[in-house]
DNA sequence: GTCTATTACGTGTATATACACTATTATTGG
DNA sequence: CCAATAATAGTGTATATACACGTAATAGAC
């Protein structure tokens, strides 16, 4: 079998680019249809996995949202000056487990309508097709790429 | 022809943070090959489009890059204070054309083995066809995205 | 030729992102 | 028990991102 032909990569090939440009444009139409509860879509995302994985720390929520620990030290801040997230004490001192609150919870529920309606917006933009087949790509990448 | 049956959406399949996680990552691995030429990876496709378009306007980068005008008035500002970006007059004087200095043309020239041996390494773990796979997914995607 | 609508751009403000460094607490080896 | 090490988290600094708003200059209407 003989190996591949040397690839000629142009800076207009760039995968982190085309990443970056699709990630821009698809958060502003999420932000768009959010902007009514006061919520970003990276703090809904935020608050939803605080919601669901109940007392969760920094730590384990930097793996569960693949970002870095002190990125989510500041984006918790809005958070938790408006209450909608808790620091609650846990047995080892140098954590501090995240809960959300009552006002969080529901929230987060009023919010779950209108990001419905911005990931509907982009899967009928795009089609169900290239919409699975986003996603898989997506996913599949983010395999590869958390080994390095 | 039968409807689809109604999608039931949960936030776990939320395609902005699909997209917003895989450009952190991919962000990460690029960042730590540019290290050493002090440029950021959207300084360097920021660099790259002005070195190729020649005299070019905020207006036209805007589109070009797919990003917010105002986004750009900021991330030229350490490309001008390091002189690799200048202003130059045009006739309309509503306008700033933008050019890149010699030292910006050098330093891009020094950058793109350094972008390439980060292209390889991504391509290299997500292998040619996924590599394909999602540059395609994605060009597709800003296509039907452009027009909401 | 002026007045107005449009175009092109910057600023104020707020969030998102991450690296290098520091501080504190737990754990472990002796 | 105590010292060295590991684990956990916050801060300082810098860039990235974009909306709302304000400003200056051009183009068009008349």
């Amino acid at each position: 079998m003989p190996g591949s032909p040397p690839l000629r990569l142009s800076p207009a090939d760039c995968t982190c680019f085309r990443i970056r440009s699709a990630a821009r444009r698809v958060t502003q139409i999420y932000s768009r249809h959010l902007g009514p509860t006061g919520l970003k879509i990276s703090q809904f995302s935020l608050l939803g996995f605080v919601a669901w994985e109940g007392p969760v720390s920094i730590g384990r929520l930097s793996e569960l949202l693949a970002t870095d620990r002190t990125t989510l030290t500041r984006n918790l801040k809005p958070l938790l000056d408006n209450a909608l997230v808790a620091r609650a004490p846990s047995d080892d001192r140098r954590r501090h487990d995240l809960v959300a609150t009552p006002a969080g919870r529901a929230l987060f529920k009023r919010a779950i309508p209108l990001w419905t309606a911005a990931e509907q917006e982009v899967r009928a933009a795009m089609g169900a097709k290239l919409t699975s087949e986003l996603h898989g790509t997506l996913d599949r990448s983010m395999e590869r790429l958390a080994a390095l």
